[in-house]
DNA sequence: AAAAGACCCAACCGCCAAAGT
DNA sequence: GACTTTGGCGGTTGGGTCTTT
């Protein structure tokens, strides 16, 4: 018992000694070198050996989120904000199991990107994140806009290749001799570095994700979008549980939106793929 | 220029399941 | 089989940064 209340007291004061909040830059250098020696796992005890004065969750997560040399920094693209809205409609919010068709891409910033993003533009439509008029104006605005954009942006990026193919060609220089192809391209604008990632990551989709209805059907359905954009009549009658956006139930959505020639229904989308 | 509000994201928390003792 | 430890997950929060007024 007297040892049991000796434990417990020591333990509070190890718990008390513990440091929380932002990780230092020290914190990090130490973590990263005790993890390149002798790996992984064990979290409590590494933090321990270690001397860092954290428990073993926070070191976990510092490694898993941030340090770990595998970790994708930077805005989520075209292909993985598609990526993410198709899985999401899947698994709702399973967020380690959507991360891993993300490379590189941790729970945590899938996370954080639905809440600030996705949640964001349900809250401006007056609806829930997971009403069925929010689950169908994903399902058949936004995501085909974001197909035909990542398109647009694949042809653009073809266009200029072949635009510096011509040069080369035209000022007897010639390309490079190591196979570069259209997808390599490489320039300083964020412009095509987000079209490099179009295909590995469509690649790794493909690679991971043999589904059939694949997310990148979505945009050769163009008579299903202007369908509903011209009627404002659900594609969702191709469902088995389609909704009818004239239906009584939903009229008081439309009348909140008030004129559909600029009503904020279509300014939410523009804002959409502000982002 | 400054204050207020919105946004973003790293980090924490609590819970649960699996593994270990 | 009971208890403890560990790892993993989703939800939430705090505070720094950016934008708007």
């Amino acid at each position: 018992m007297i040892n049991s209340m000796k434990s417990e007291a020591n333990d509070q004061d190890l718990e008390s000694d513990l440091r929380r909040g932002p990780w230092t830059v020290e914190e990090d250098i130490t973590l990263m070198d005790f993890i390149t020696k002798h790996g992984e796992g064990r979290w409590n005890s590494l933090a321990r050996s270690a001397g860092l004065k954290r428990n073993g969750k926070s070191c976990r997560l510092r490694w898993l989120n941030y340090l770990r040399p595998d970790v994708r920094r930077g805005n989520i693209t075209l292909e993985e904000q598609l990526l993410i809205l198709e899985l999401h409609s899947r698994w709702g919010n399973r967020w380690s199991k959507i991360a891993q068709y993300l490379p590189g891409r941790t729970d945590n910033e899938i996370k954080n990107y639905w809440r600030t993003r996705v949640q964001k533009h349900a809250k401006q439509l007056n609806c829930d994140v997971n009403s069925n008029k929010f689950k169908d104006t994903m399902r058949y605005l936004w995501m085909p806009r974001l197909a035909e954009r990542i398109q647009a942006q694949a042809i653009n990026n073809t266009n200029k290749f072949s635009s510096i193919n011509m040069n080369y060609e035209n000022t007897n220089i010639g390309m490079p001799s190591i196979g570069m192809q259209a997808n390599s391209v490489t320039t300083a604008s964020s412009e095509s570095f987000e079209s490099n990632q179009v295909s590995d990551l469509t690649d790794n989709y493909y690679n991971n994700y043999p589904l059939n209805d694949s997310i990148f059907n979505y945009s050769c359905n163009e008579d299903r979008v202007e369908n509903y954009q011209g009627s404002l009549v659900s594609p969702s009658d191709n469902l088995n549980n389609g909704l009818d956006f004239h239906a009584t139930d939903n009229n008081q959505w439309f009348d909140q939106l008030g004129d559909t020639s600029d009503n904020i229904f279509w300014n939410v989308e523009d804002n959409w793929f502000l982002m």
